[in-house]
Formats: structure tokens, sequence, C-alpha cells
DNA sequence: TTGGAGTCAATAGG
DNA sequence: CCTATTGACTCCAA
């Protein structure tokens, strides 16, 4: 059982100290990794990899292999001050210089409207959720879709879920999006109803029989999108408090969706109100999958399979202690078994 | 270039 | 405060 971990701090501040200033001047490249001053000589320990706090010089596979099982809550704990005391927290991302790369957006609009506060991705509803830090251009503020953007792209999805570019460019422009925003969220739509059907699968028992797709998968792959509607269609919970959203009927069918969604209707006026365009571009009677999707989710990922998410756990832990030990400046990162 | 997988991080809700 | 959700991003393979 894991010690105390009020002594860490101090303890692992100390070995890590010897560790790196140790070999005076041996500033190979691995100098990555600040070091605080070593305030006072300590025990050095060349061995050990990653010197764990609060365990008396144990490393985190050793304190993992100690134990039967694997506590994460204690490695995660452990990871977190090694990760502290090498000065490798809080870092933020690689790239948080946001400002500067704006990304694939080439589509859209010119003018390099950045500059954080520049264009205000207005739109219907889908606030950018800017509280404006008068921070120097430092995060990007976050784009919350609408829920009636999702609705709408979701049911491109149901007509393609591989739009070509053309059609993310018009999708992008009718829910006045950005190009890149629209790509990202049909990467992270496919993605994750990919992972809801594996996890469902997983969840009724093994199988994987073609059948189980039937009803989920109603979700992503018919392209033709009729009958999609219709099985989920019974369940759906037909909340959707949006008044707004008034039924207005057979609009359903733009025969072959994406293209034709310019097509049909008022796209003239698309430039302003847009809440009625939308409406009738994208207009759904029913709030389709919505449901199918969070019932996946709810019901998922509960009931692990309990050797295969060990098995996950162990990989993870691995690649977690293989990054520490890279970030730790060592060279080669010792091999271990779970 | 594109899509998948994995991840980060902002936000909302309990 | 914790967890879930989700838009954005990175990396890699095809």
């Amino acid at each position: 059982a894991p010690e105390s971990p009020l002594s860490s701090a101090e303890e692992s501040v100390k070995s890590l100290g010897e560790q790196g200033g140790g070999g005076g001047g041996c500033g190979g490249g691995s100098s990555q990794v600040p070091l605080r001053e070593p305030s006072e000589p300590s025990e050095s320990q060349p061995g050990t990899p990653l010197p764990v706090p609060g365990h008396s010089g144990l490393s985190i596979q050793e304190m993992v292999a100690m134990s039967p099982e694997l506590d994460t809550y204690v490695i995660t704990k452990k990871v977190k001050e090694v990760l502290t005391d090498n000065n490798l927290a809080y870092m933020k991302r690689r790239h948080s210089s946001v400002s500067e790369s704006q990304t694939a957006d080439s589509g859209g609009l010119s003018g390099g409207d950045f500059s954080q506060g520049g264009s205000p991705q207005h739109g219907l509803g889908h606030h950018l959720h800017q509280q404006q830090p008068p921070q120097q251009h430092l995060k990007k503020a976050r784009v919350v879709l609408a829920p009636e953007e999702k609705e709408a792209l979701k049911r491109a999805y149901q007509q393609k879920p591989y739009p070509s570019p053309k059609t993310i460019e018009e999708l992008a422009s009718q829910l006045n999006l950005k190009t890149s925003t629209v790509i990202n969220w049909f990467h992270n739509y496919r993605s994750r109803i990919r992972r809801e059907l594996f996890i469902e699968e997983i969840q009724r028992g093994e199988g994987g029989s073609p059948s189980t797709r039937a009803g989920k998968a109603s979700e992503g792959d018919s392209c033709d999108g009729t009958e999609s509607d219709g099985t989920v269609e019974g369940t759906r919970p037909g909340h959707e408090h949006h008044p707004a959203s008034e039924g207005e009927g057979g609009s359903d069918h733009r025969d072959d969706g994406t293209t034709s969604a310019t097509g049909s209707n008022a796209a003239g006026t698309s430039g302003h109100h847009k809440g009625g365009a939308l409406d009738s571009l994208f207009s759904f009677p029913e709030s389709t999958h919505v449901s199918s999707a969070s019932v996946a989710t709810t019901t998922a990922a509960r009931n692990p399979r309990d050797s295969s998410l060990r098995k996950k756990k162990a990989a993870n832990l691995n690649n977690i202690i293989h990054r520490l030990e890279k970030a730790a400046g060592k060279d080669e990162p010792h091999e271990w078994e779970f």
C-alpha cells in the first residue's frame, strides 16, 4: 500500500535534483528538463529511471508492480507529481499560439480576421465562448454549435457520412460555420459513432454479428438515410423545445441531400434570417438520432470486461511510463511487462 | 490528402 | 469539484 504522499514533494525534489545536477556539465541534449536547484545533496539513485516521490525511491513501474492491482488513482497521482517535479506539467499544448496558425480554414472568408476578437463568428446561436480575455491572443475561443446546427449536420451526415469538400463548403456557408469546423465535426462524429458501435458490440457479448449494426448503424452507414430515420424514429425522445422548429412537413426529402440543400427554398434569403433558412434547408420534424447516441453513451462503458480493461489500462500505463521516461531525458526507457 | 485514432481542453451539468 | 460532452488538434497510415 502506498505510503502517505505528503512527503513526496520534497523527496522527489531531492532525488530528481541529484539526478540532473550530478554529472556536472553533462549537458547532453537532455537538458530539456529544467531541474530544480539541488537544494541539498542527497543520495543519488543512478539506476532508477524515475524516482517516485513518496515511495522512498520506488519508480512508478516498481510501485505498480508491487501492487496486485492497478491502482490508477495512485498511479495518476504519482505521474502528476513526477511531471510537476520536472516542470513538465501545466505546459500548454505544443502550439497554443493558435493565433498564428489559424489552420486549414482556407475556405473561409478572406481577411485574416483572426485576432481573437476579430470575427465574431456570428451565426445563429452558435456562439463562441469568448470570455474575451484581453490576454493577447493566447487562446482560441471554443466554438459551440447550436442545437439547430448540430441537427443540420447530423442530417447531412445521414445523407453523406463522407461529404465532398464541395458539400462541406456548402454546409459551412449555409450554417455560417468555418469549413474547418464542419470538417472537424464530421471527423469527430464519425469517430464517435464508430466508437459507440464498437462498445455496443462488445457489450452485447461477443458476436459482432452483422445484425448488430442494424439498429445503431442507422446512425452512420446508410447513405440513403431513409430507413434510418424510420428505425430511430420510434425511440426519439421528442424533446426539442424549439418552438421555431415547426414540423413543417414535407421538406424532408431533398432528393440527394447535400447539394440539394442549397437548391431548395429560400436559399436566396440565407444571408440573413438564419433560422428560417435553416429550418427549411435542414428541416427536421423529428430530432432523429440524438436518442440513440446518448443511449449508447449512457449504457456503454459500464460493465467492463475485466481482462480487456486491465489490458487497456496496462497498455496505457506503459505508454505513460514510456513518455515520462522520455520526457525525463532517459535515453532508453526500459522494458516493462505487465 | 484524407481519414482514423488518440488526445487536449473548454464548457456544461450534476 | 467532478464528470461528460465535444470542438480542435496531432500523428500516422493508406
